[in-house]
DNA sequence: TTCGCGCTCCGCCAAG
DNA sequence: TGCTTGGCGGAGCGCG
């Protein structure tokens, strides 16, 4: 079998490779493929200009030291790593002519934090809907006048361009590929994997409170629709009996059952998902506590401090000032 | 701080 | 007879 192989571009002056998370999602997708009895299914190239080598503390090992501007680099996914040198980029001609060349001609190009500017910058976001970090949303919005910028979403598929918010949704995003490559069961041996090796202090998981219930879970595949459209709806004003209604079951019967797929109770579920969604705006968004509550589906404020504080264990103003600028 | 209300969860039991 | 489903009621909890 042939690898898939993912070209990862970086820009100077960067001197590490800043998406470890990412890479290691890869490493474990390889060691869950290894495992089922199949070769590694990810090759990955790092491409910087004139082949200059980054460190990087992933477990993946990488091809490194190929030149970003050869004429002939081939990919089946490029991946732009951001940094201060992906927002510098689009001042280099050079630079954006190699990244267009091969953008052009890879089935999948995607963009991790700040490489939305490298993404930009080749003019193949035109018209097309995108999202970086939001530190720098009013920067893009900026330079790129013509995409549009999702500033909620954690990441953007549209068509063959994907764009990931900070760093930690690029791990998201990852898992979202790996699906999408090597089926659900070996992401969410991948998201398990996550937990182990990706939990910071304070409680900032790096995956989805989706995926962590779903890794938990004895049976996942049961109420994925229903879970899939609470994601999409926690601003509703959401109840046992109304989660019942979707599955077409009693409110008695639908909670003995979600507790038997997913191990845990239906409002248990809610309120992970709720925080969840908390947390990714509060380390990928400006938005205030209130209208964070409001948009996870919470009734104030207080209730979201109340039900973060004991899940995190820290509160939102805490946590948002511990991980706000690690992402950035 | 207290109290009432509404919601959730769960054990028990009956019906299909 | 065993399993699934759904109703009932009590305990616990959050919120205003």
């Amino acid at each position: 079998m042939i690898p898939h192989r993912v070209v990862i571009a970086a820009f100077p002056p960067a001197q590490t490779l800043d998406v470890t998370g990412p890479l290691d999602a890869l490493a474990s997708a390889n060691a869950a493929s290894t495992a089922a009895g199949h070769p590694p299914f990810y090759e990955v190239v790092l491409a910087t200009p004139h082949g200059v080598p980054l460190a990087t503390t992933s477990g993946i090992s990488i091809i490194a030291g190929c030149d970003l501007l050869q004429s002939d680099l081939a990919a089946d996914t490029l991946m732009l790593a951001g940094g201060p040198g992906a927002r510098a980029m689009p001042a280099n001609p050079e630079l954006v002519r190699a990244v267009t060349r091969i953008a052009l001609r890879t089935p999948r190009v995607v963009s991790i934090c700040t490489g939305a500017f490298a993404l930009a910058a080749t003019g193949e976001l035109n018209r097309r809907r995108a999202t970086t970090h939001w530190a720098h949303f009013d920067e893009f919005a900026h330079h790129f006048p013509q995409v549009t910028i999702d500033r909620d979403a954690l990441f953007i598929n549209d068509g063959k361009y994907h764009s990931s918010a900070g760093v930690t949704a690029g791990i998201d995003y990852t898992l979202s590929m790996i699906q999408a490559d090597l089926g659900r069961k070996i992401a969410l041996e991948v998201a398990r994997d996550l937990v182990v090796f990706l939990r910071r202090p304070g409680g900032q998981s790096q995956f989805s409170a989706h995926l962590a219930a779903e890794v938990g879970a004895d049976d996942p595949d049961r109420f994925a629709d229903l879970n899939q459209w609470l994601a999409e709806n926690l601003a509703s004003d959401l109840s046992v009996t109304m989660m019942a209604d979707r599955v077409a079951m009693s409110p008695r019967n639908f909670a003995r059952r979600f507790k038997q797929a997913m191990n845990v109770t239906p409002n248990t579920h809610l309120q992970m998902l709720r925080v969840d969604a908390a947390r990714r705006l509060l380390s990928e968004s400006s938005l205030s506590i209130p209208r964070i509550a409001k948009r996870c589906g919470f009734a104030s404020a207080s209730a979201l401090r109340t039900e973060f504080k004991a899940q995190v264990h820290i509160t939102p103003e805490e946590f948002r000032s511990r991980f706000q600028s690690a992402s950035a």
